[in-house]
DNA sequence: TTCTTAGCACCTAGGTGCCAAGAT
DNA sequence: ATCTTGGCACCTAGGTGCTAAGAA
């Protein structure tokens, strides 16, 4: 999905989210290799802030602008990916998807749902766990890792602002057919 | 279910199996008491047959009858739960369904699925196992534990052979309700 | 003859942005 | 003014038994 997450990257990404929870479009995948095959390892993400203020968009300029402090956050949840844990062999097999992540703007949210505060900006973060097995010797190896992928950067919203976005999240997002002008099949 | 399950059971239930797996209906569904709430369970379910014989239906007399001998049967798969492993206080919360669990036909399934052999009668069986915090004296306890519900067994079939079955399924799942001559809701 | 398969219309379940109304 | 919510029509995805055709 990187072209289509550098595409929208382009534009300013922007992310709904929802009381019941939204799903993210482009959805976050990777492809990881190098596991050991026979080991488990668990396999999450999470995201953070990417600055300390809160964003506005300027119709005017068609742009975002920056509308003071950001408000204040609750530490972030850790999306655990569902197959987790699982041998290193599987995880290599396919690639990871994270299509059933949801984003909220809940702070009370009960359903483990990303919480997240509209109109701040994110980025996502992947994360793998190695879970040595009793051999081997701790100490010298990394047990926890991560990794950034800056195109995925987004701001949430609880409504689309640059109109842009709509039209490419209509254009490719399948869900999102009924709202096409033409079938993109067709170009 | 268990009353929905009775119905079918004095009919004879009958399951439907496929080359792309197929669902059961009535869903098998449990709910467990008693357990630890902080040790890890492991919960599934599994396959054997009620017996070494191999059926037909007779229409003439609208019953099952023998037909031989059963034919050879690969070693019973095991299905499961997808929530495994999980605390017991995750397990006792809610009732525990296996909706998710399909049946086929196909001996070189590769997609996990249950492998059964059409117009043979199974019983399936639910599993418990426990994993005991280290510091607990394993050699006095139940590590695993199984639990047959009787009402649950059924045939298995590619098309239904008691048309009262078919009747009771189109009347009992959602799925089907477009099979139905008219809405049960109004009785 | 009996059993099995593939395609079908009809459902459930739930993911889209839109829009009007409400909240701040 | 700006932000947020709930209901909506329109989709995807996949679970039903039916039917006709094919296989054993």
């Amino acid at each position: 999905m990187k072209s289509l997450w550098d595409e929208f990257n382009e534009l300013g990404t922007e992310m709904i989210v929802t009381k019941a929870g939204r799903r993210m479009f482009p959805a976050f995948q990777v492809r990881v290799t190098g596991m050991d095959p026979h080991a488990d390892y668990m396999v999450m993400m999470d995201f953070v802030a990417s600055d300390d203020k809160r964003y506005r968009y300027s119709f005017h300029s068609s742009s975002w602008v920056v509308a003071g402090k950001a408000d204040t956050q609750m530490p972030g949840r850790i999306h655990m990916h569902p197959d987790s844990p699982a041998k290193g062999s599987q995880w290599m097999k396919q690639i990871i998807s994270f299509d059933k992540l949801k984003l909220t703007n809940n702070l009370l949210d009960d359903n483990g749902h990303i919480i997240l505060n509209s109109m701040h900006s994110y980025q996502p973060r992947f994360h793998v766990v190695y879970n040595p097995p009793k051999s081997e010797d701790v100490s010298e190896m990394e047990v926890f890792k991560h990794f950034i992928f800056p195109e995925t950067k987004f701001t949430a919203v609880t409504a689309y602002q640059n109109h842009r976005i709509t039209q490419l999240k209509i254009a490719s997002n399948p869900f999102a057919k009924g709202f096409r002008d033409c079938d993109p099949n067709d170009w």
